[in-house]
DNA sequence: CACGCGACTTGATATTTGTCAACCGTTCGA
DNA sequence: TCGAACGGTTGACAAATATCAAGTCGCGTG
């Protein structure tokens, strides 16, 4: 699934966002720019393979716009992971340890990443205290992400991870009772744990409390009746939600 | 299950493995010995519930002697999510946030454990650039082995995770075809997700590749049968084995 | 416009896993 | 020493989930 693809240097200009993730804020303005000497940015169109697991880390990935679908295979299967969107890093951990990838990675739609090469975050993280203080603040973030993934699935059938999901994407939605998948239904499948035809009857069977699905569009009809079925619990479900510039809530 | 337990306190001679660890042994002299100073050694019967999910993180825990289980519980079912062994620290990631826990911890064992106050920890971690660093390295780690698990769980049946856990334990044992389960079996089948019953059966499917069980006895008779069957792969077997002293291996 | 492709759905069926109840064997304490 | 408690096992059954095959639907392209 997914193609490499190689070339698309793009100006300098673009590194703007970058600088305003909690992990490059707090930089010197010396250490940014010598961070940012080695990177560029790359334009991907969707479904590319951008680094596959076992790999050595190259780059830090940063998504700038679009949508990274992290996955692992193992003996011809494959789930997904996690799925990673502006603006946010990737694969830091295997970058920090200098250690092979676990995870894939494959744009879900047309992506802007940057690319900073591994040894350069190695160097700033040993010349820069304050780089290297941000850091442990996004690597126990993602470290309390995977361990409240990881208590979904193993606490939770597929229906109630379904329903956990849905009111999860409402408070992402502002609360809004309507809101859009952001990706296809069997990206979802995936992420949940779950094949393409059991989210289907997934959808239906949550009907009963009063969830309406046309295509991606989601309409929570009754948030209480749902709400009640899923339990949710703030140590599984309230994740990180990011807004430009840093990590918004409890995490 | 399990209980809570109060007092204990230790002389500070007690402390002397704490230092080791390679979180505390590239500190400065001064700053552990600021963060030893309200820090405290408890022993702790088995079964004895020491921290639970949602409390604020008051203490680093360091385990210096036996087991910790850490798990989860949602809507009345409860999971393990992992175990602790010496020497290692647990709950750093909420530790460093100042976030709520994520897991509870009981002991499994008798077992000795050094209680850091978290707030010293933070201002450690303020003060001290190499300790800043240090917390990077093993919040990395940790990260890397939650992932790990996660994609274990995700990819693999559960027959498939045992046969695995049993290859992982044979290395452990230094590659010896015959060692013992270091806990109860139905903590083993919590942790690998299932249920005791099932992992009762699993055990039994894998005798047509040579494994043979005698209580928590375990006699791999035919280790390339088994590894035939489990394709154990680096990305996700390949866990961190602890020395005294720091970590071992690639993970 | 028709075609084909891909995403999704649906039905039938198989596999995996969990649940419940009964039972065995060991341990430990009254 | 007896027996209750506990960990583990077993069998019968139920639920959850996957698989396979055949659709439907919508959309973009030749």
């Amino acid at each position: 699934m997914g193609q490499r693809l190689n070339g698309g240097y793009m100006p300098r200009s673009y590194f703007g966002d970058v600088r305003q993730l909690h992990l490059f804020s707090e930089m010197t303005e010396d250490s940014y720019e010598q961070l940012m000497r080695g990177s560029y940015v790359q334009n991907f169109p969707p479904q590319i393979d951008m680094i596959h697991e076992g790999e050595s880390s190259d780059f830090l990935h940063v998504v700038l716009s679009g949508a990274v679908e992290l996955y692992a295979s193992w003996n011809g299967r494959e789930t997904s992971m996690d799925i990673v969107r502006p603006i946010s890093t990737f694969i830091l951990a295997a970058t920090i340890k200098d250690a092979p990838y676990l995870m894939s990675a494959r744009t879900i739609e047309k992506s802007r990443i940057a690319l900073i090469p591994s040894q350069d975050v190695r160097a700033a993280f040993d010349a820069d205290n304050d780089f290297a203080r941000a850091i442990v603040t996004e690597l126990a973030q993602c470290y309390r992400t995977v361990v409240k993934t990881h208590k979904d699935v193993k606490l939770r059938t597929s229906l109630e991870r379904l329903a956990n999901y849905l009111l999860r994407q409402q408070v992402r939605a502002g609360g809004a009772d309507k809101f859009d998948l952001p990706f296809e239904k069997r990206v979802l499948s995936s992420l949940l744990g779950m094949t393409p035809e059991n989210l289907s009857r997934a959808f239906k069977s949550l009907i009963p409390y009063g969830v309406v699905v046309d295509g991606r569009a989601i309409h929570i009809q009754s948030p209480s009746d749902l709400r009640e079925f899923a339990k949710p619990s703030p140590l599984i479900d309230d994740r990180g939600s990011i807004t430009v510039g840093g990590t918004v809530g409890e995490t």
